[in-house]
DNA sequence: AGGCAGGCTTTTA
DNA sequence: TAAAAGCCTGCC
């Protein structure tokens, strides 16, 4: 057990609700699960900016403290809003207070994005949890429970047509197993984009079939932590006509315009859905 | 050449 | 039945 303290913007729910990461698990009330390459640690908050973590110190140290990117003040990246300069913005920042952006797998962001488009959560959800049970690989967590593994590209290439259809894909199958291709072959390096300047990565994600803009930003964001990248979705696509007709001050937010995104979508999409 | 309409699997509300 | 953290193809 490891016993971590918060005293920056911290809050399991929002995180796990807005949207970046899909395989949180909520055991119970304050309670998450978290699969993480060949860990699973589960998470529990008990008040007053206190968390118990089911690891050691060791690997606190080299994984969780990076994934959860503790070493970034997002209350400073929050509060450079000014209410009377942008008050929509400032008002989604007061609303997701708590909302971090992960350091999640370039990998699993790659084909978990992939797999969001033109559908909702639940759906985006399911699929991916059929992916790693079609893929069968194994981990037990801290309490003894069997979890899956997020399949490896080699993995999701040996498994059959009809497994992969089996994940309720549909048109998207072809191009999650274009993804794995790439890169099993090496013809993307995902690990060497998390330091390529921001406009390489989406041209190298982009080429890609059945990457286009939207999830480039998506994996450079939660993936690659790029957090300057600015995914438009259909959400964002509403404020930005909606709240900034005469344009979005994308200069003067840099290079934080990600947070600011997550923000924005998940304050946006709570109150209209 | 570059912009745009139409189609796409399936699930969810 | 429409919409869903979109993208590809073909047409103009």
């Amino acid at each position: 057990m490891y016993e971590m303290i918060v005293t920056d913007d911290f809050d399991l729910d929002l995180i796990a609700e807005s949207g970046q990461c899909f395989r949180w698990k909520k055991l119970d009330e304050n309670i998450y699960r978290i699969p993480y390459r060949s860990k699973c640690l589960d998470i529990y908050y008990a008040g007053d900016g206190r968390y118990e973590l089911s690891c050691d110190d060791d690997e606190f140290d080299s994984i969780w403290r990076d994934y959860f990117d503790l070493e970034t003040c997002y209350a400073d990246i929050r509060t450079r809003i000014n209410k009377a300069d942008d008050p929509f913005l400032f008002g989604a920042c007061e609303y997701g207070r708590g909302i971090r952006i992960l350091r999640q797998d370039p990998w699993e962001t790659l084909i978990s994005f992939i797999i969001s488009q033109n559908r909702n959560i639940p759906a985006i959800k399911k699929s991916i949890e059929l992916l790693c049970e079609a893929a069968g690989k194994t981990g037990r967590s801290a309490d003894g429970n069997s979890y899956y593994v997020f399949p490896a590209p080699e993995d999701i290439l040996s498994l059959s047509e009809n497994d992969l259809s089996e994940c309720r894909l549909g048109y998207r199958c072809r191009y999650v197993h274009e993804a794995a291709k790439s890169v099993a072959q090496g013809d993307i390096d995902l690990y060497g984009l998390i330091n390529s300047p921001g406009v390489e990565t989406i041209n190298s994600l982009t080429s890609i079939c059945g990457v286009g803009a939207k999830v480039a930003n998506c994996v450079s964001l939660f993936g690659l932590h790029h957090i300057d990248a600015f995914p438009i979705d259909v959400w964002i696509k509403r404020i930005l006509e909606n709240e900034y007709p005469d344009g979005y001050p994308m200069e003067k937010y840099s290079p934080y315009n990600g947070v600011y995104q997550q923000y924005m979508f998940y304050y946006y999409r709570d109150a209209h859905e």
